[in-house]
RNA sequence: GCUGCUGUAGCUCAGUGGUAGAGCGCACCCUUGGUAAGGGUGAGGCCGGGAGUUCAAUCCUCCCCAGCAGCACCA
């Protein structure tokens, strides 16, 4: 037998015959470290301990302590796949189907004519903690493909056998087995399930899904776990997920008394006082961000004849999305058919076709605080994030295809100064590129990515590729942040399109004296102001930017001969440009304090007899114990300053 | 839209086949209290909507609506 030679991550190099498994190898070493073995490293890849090696590698022995990734993604794998056999062993007649790990644990899909219900999860996590108390060794195998569909069809699990066509025919076919229970699966595993903590794994939720992601397919009943290396870890989040429910924006809305949505009206925001204010203070900050940015600010109609969407290509694709308006008038031969605009663009695109265009009018950078309405599926109506009426920081950008790159990196500059602003450091980048479904040459879509790439390395971003994952017209970025409990949304976006203004005929004179057609950049910052915010509540868990809190300052009488003073203080604020407020109720100070800070409100000036006689404040802020008592004259300064948007101080 | 769960006072939630309860909040009274809940009294409910079973339904059954989790969708 032929010899290879395993190099080490420290360097040493040994000779090993040729097959040999990270097993033999961590034999060969110590035999504690064979049994505390998971698995391997070897040339980068993820090795099952059984795997043979044929060829001379790197290679490291990955332990349950020292190798973070490794462990999680063994741990998570194999309680996959305990749960698997778990619930085949209470219930020998559901279906398994795929079982893949996700962040901080896995999901497992089933087939099962009754709902696994809440008691069941528990009597699930029960056989698990047995198997796992077994410590059944695992084993791999490689089947032949016929083997292994008879195998399937005569144990009735018509799910695997599909999977199995969905393979490559090139491609080994491993079955695991953990103890006599088996799955096909790609690898690698630890070495028997004992290794799998039995005290840090949960079984968190169970929920639809269908099988291969298609609606048109079979529902499956998805349960989700969550795996760590200890108990510490699974308490650790456990805890954030509870701190994470705290800072839920639908929770917040209702505690600082910002907005409210009801039945008659699903999935559409009633702003109370404070949330408008927050929504109008941010809409004017993006206001003057637009004028400094060169965009000219428009308003269009609100309901719009379905002529025009007809012409636009949505009435076609989009018309079950969207609220329709029909007019019956009374001389009127038929109805009047409009629609909600669920989008501004073709509005934007009658602007621009009024009068004749140049080429020294381009790029033209047209915005809109846009109110639109789309009928979203029930099911994906969440809070203020995903609403059927909205209102985008839209804006379109009609430009020649020479002058996108310049204009997407302009707007990577533009929304990273706002985001910035607005307290957000990690967002991400992503670029989706040609669909399946799509118009337009091969040409022109390799021109146009590479315009959006090249503009995203331009601004020093780094970016992900969401393969075919473009709109048909054309590719875009997506700009994601993440919500209190690790959700991502999308919140601003670049589109470029080409094909609108071809289908609605813009226009302009070119250096040629010729028509030619632009290209139009569909872009949002902010995305919707009703998700920004929402995600802004998240984010600042409630405490809002000084320049953003809806109530900034509460004057709190702690005696009531210190009234009329208070209401000076309040005075002197609000000339100053402060949203201040005077609390005057008999209750004590205790109280006021308690209330306004589960309000969110970041500062309490507190008045007593001393201060009066002082003319001085004893000043609060959110979050922190210690009290300060200062001159009313330098609060106000302070305050006044810390109440100016950023962009203005 | 799909699967599952939920819907009782303004809010958070108990509860029962014989038309309801707590805490907080609200109103009024006492209390003038120094930085996260002072005390008392009181008002407040078509038990999400509709139909059915029953002598009787907030409770059981069915349909609808809305919310929650996930999936699918997101111009």
């Amino acid at each position: 037998m032929s010899q290879i030679s395993l190099t080490f991550p420290d360097g040493n190099a040994r000779s090993y015959d040729a097959g040999v498994t990270p097993a033999e190898v961590a034999a060969s070493i110590a035999t504690s470290l064979a049994k505390k073995a998971i698995s391997a490293t070897v040339d980068g890849q993820h090795w099952d301990l059984a795997w043979p090696i044929t060829q001379d590698a790197q290679i490291a022995i990955n332990t349950l302590k020292d190798n973070d990734a490794e462990a999680l993604e063994l741990i998570r794998h194999d309680c996959a796949h305990i749960m698997a056999r778990a619930v085949q062993e209470i219930w020998p007649d559901v279906k398994v189907t795929i079982g893949p790990v996700i962040e901080h644990g896995w999901y497992y899909d089933f087939d099962r004519a009754e709902p696994f219900t809440p008691e069941d999860l528990g009597l699930i996590e029960k056989k698990m903690k047995e198997i796992i108390n077994l410590r059944d060794p695992v084993r791999t195998e490689v089947w032949e493909r016929d083997v292994a569909v008879k195998y399937y069809e005569e144990r009735g699990e018509p799910y695997k056998v599909e999977l199995i066509d969905a393979i490559p025919g090139n491609e080994p076919l491993r079955m695991y087995w953990h103890g006599d229970w088996q799955d096909l699966c790609r690898g690698p595993h630890l070495q028997h399930t004992g290794q799998v903590p039995a005290d840090a794994f949960k079984l968190m939720s169970v929920a639809g899904a269908y099988w291969r992601g298609d609606s048109s397919r079979a529902m499956l009943q998805r349960i989700y776990g969550v795996a760590f290396k200890n108990k510490d870890d699974l308490k650790k989040h456990l805890t954030m997920l509870e701190e994470a429910a705290k800072r839920d924006h639908r929770k917040l809305g209702g505690e600082m008394d910002l907005f409210h949505m009801q039945p008659e009206a699903p999935g559409q925001v009633f702003w109370h006082p404070n949330g408008w204010t927050v929504y109008t203070e941010l809409q004017d900050y993006m206001r003057r961000q637009q004028r400094r940015g060169g965009y000219v600010e428009v308003n269009t109609p609100q309901v719009v004849d379905r002529k025009l969407w007809e012409k636009s290509g949505h009435w076609d694709k989009y018309q079950e999305n969207m609220f329709i308006v029909e007019v019956d008038e009374e001389h009127a031969r038929e109805k009047a058919i409009n629609a909600l605009k669920p989008m501004n663009c073709p509005c934007h695109v009658q602007i621009f076709n009024q009068g004749l265009k140049s080429y020294r009018d381009l790029p033209l950078r047209m915005a809109e605080f846009g109110s639109c309405a789309r009928y979203e599926p029930s099911g994906a109506l969440h809070g203020i994030m995903r609403v059927r009426g909205f209102t985008q920081d839209d804006g379109h950008i009609f430009c020649t295809e020479d002058q996108i790159t310049d204009e997407t990196a302009r707007f990577i500059a533009f929304l990273s100064k706002v985001y910035a602003d607005l307290g957000f450091h990690n967002w991400t980048i992503k670029l989706s590129t040609r669909p399946e479904q799509r118009i337009g040459e091969d040409e022109s879509w390799d021109r146009v990515e590479k315009a959006l790439g090249d503009a995203c390395n331009a601004a020093g971003y780094e970016y992900e590729i969401l393969e075919g994952e473009g709109a048909f017209y054309g590719p875009k970025l997506e700009f994601t942040l993440t919500d209190a409990i690790g959700r991502d949304w999308q919140c601003g976006t670049l589109q470029v399109d080409p094909f609108l203004p071809e289908r609605l005929e813009a226009n302009y004179i070119g250096e040629d004296g010729a028509k030619h057609r632009p290209v139009m950049l569909h872009r949002a910052t902010l995305g919707s102001f009703e998700r920004f915010i929402g995600i802004l509540i998240e984010e600042h868990a409630g405490k809002l930017p000084f320049w953003l809190a809806p109530r900034q300052v509460v004057v709190a009488a702690i005696v009531s001969d210190a009234n009329d003073y208070c209401l000076e203080v309040v005075e002197q604020l609000k000339a100053a440009g402060v949203r201040a407020e005077a609390d005057l109720r008999n209750e004590k100070i205790n109280y006021k304090v308690r209330e306004h800070s589960v309000g969110k409100v970041p500062v309490i000036l507190a008045i007593g007899k001393k201060e009066v006689e002082e003319r001085t404040v004893s000043t609060r802020r959110l979050g922190e114990k210690q009290s300060k008592v200062q001159p009313l004259d330098e609060i106000v300064t302070q305050l006044k300053a810390e109440a100016t948007p950023p962009d203005l101080a």
